[in-house]
DNA sequence: TTCCAGGACCCTG
DNA sequence: CAGGGTCATGGA
């Protein structure tokens, strides 16, 4: 089935490449990936977002974020020359509503690792536990996930995360971790919620945050960031550490600072994303 | 070989 | 609370 969307300040290569998702392949100038289980090819031609998928054109809209007012965040991120430079250089560069469940665990999974090899990770997990969809392969389940074993888990190459992983799939599972809640709470509140399980720390909590449960404001602090912080805004830092880089960004940026933070993230990993073509 | 990659945990001072 | 070691794994 396909889908025509009109789309202003979108850009889809910006959108799947600057690092928020993992299983995007570019293939023959379309970007395939799979997404709620249903596989998705989408190739944009000037302002117009074609989408070949058995998805809703409410659920794909929701999916890309189409429903952000970009030039009104880029109104209220646009605080200085740096940032004005990332939105011209970036113009179009969406953040994605992802399920809570996959990132959840593609983050977990991405602790002091590259992102070809997150990537590599991820399609590895996919491949063992996620259904074949014609080649290509949905994320496992909860429950397919809360079922195995740690070393089935980490010949998914997960390493010293798999634990982690399977842990939070047993939670899950078990009912004693609600996936909807931090949908109902409040930035810190949510962020309380996920930093109780084991594997998830201020970065990682923050990740799911923004790109799942539509906590804007949440502002993931990495290596990169830090660097790219110190690098452009050290004399506001002061000292600040990286756990409170965040509120910095939300005091700085505003409550879209998450926006912020993922132009000034590709403005560093761009080029580096491995990204792969099939 | 050493260092780093979208960190978090645990122990120590 | 801050600092360092440790945890797998692959690539430069």
């Amino acid at each position: 089935m396909k889908t025509v969307i009109s789309a202003e300040n979108f850009n889809l290569d910006y959108t799947l490449d600057c690092g928020q998702v993992f299983r995007w392949q570019q293939c023959d100038g379309d970007w395939i990936g799979v997404v709620g289980g249903h596989m998705v090819r989408a190739r944009q031609e000037g302002e117009t977002l074609i989408i070949d998928s058995d998805l809703s054109r409410d659920r794909i809209i929701h999916y890309f974020r189409l429903d952000d007012d970009l030039q009104d965040i880029y109104a209220r991120i646009n605080k200085d020359a740096v940032m004005a430079r990332l939105i011209k250089r970036f113009r179009g560069l969406r953040l994605i509503r992802q399920d809570p469940w996959e990132c959840l665990v593609s983050y977990m999974a991405s602790s002091c690792k590259s992102i070809p090899n997150i990537k590599d990770s991820i399609s590895r997990l996919c491949r063992l536990y996620g259904d074949d969809l014609d080649g290509y392969y949905s994320f496992p389940t909860v429950q397919s996930l809360s079922q195995t074993t740690e070393t089935q888990l980490r010949k998914a190459k997960l390493g010293f995360r798999a634990v982690y992983i399977l842990e939070a799939a047993r939670r899950v599972d078990a009912g004693d971790l609600d996936l909807e809640k931090p949908f109902t709470q409040d930035y810190e509140d949510a962020r309380g919620l996920l930093m109780e399980m084991k594997g998830i720390g201020p970065k990682i909590a923050d990740c799911v945050l923004l790109f799942a449960y539509d906590k804007m404001g949440a502002f993931p602090a990495d290596t990169h960031i830090l660097s790219i912080m110190r690098e452009h805004y050290n004399t506001y830092l002061q000292g600040t550490r990286r756990t409170g880089i965040g509120t910095f960004a939300r005091n700085y940026f505003g409550n879209w600072a998450g926006y912020a933070q993922q132009y000034l993230y590709y403005s560093r990993i761009a080029g580096n994303t491995g990204m792969t073509l099939c």
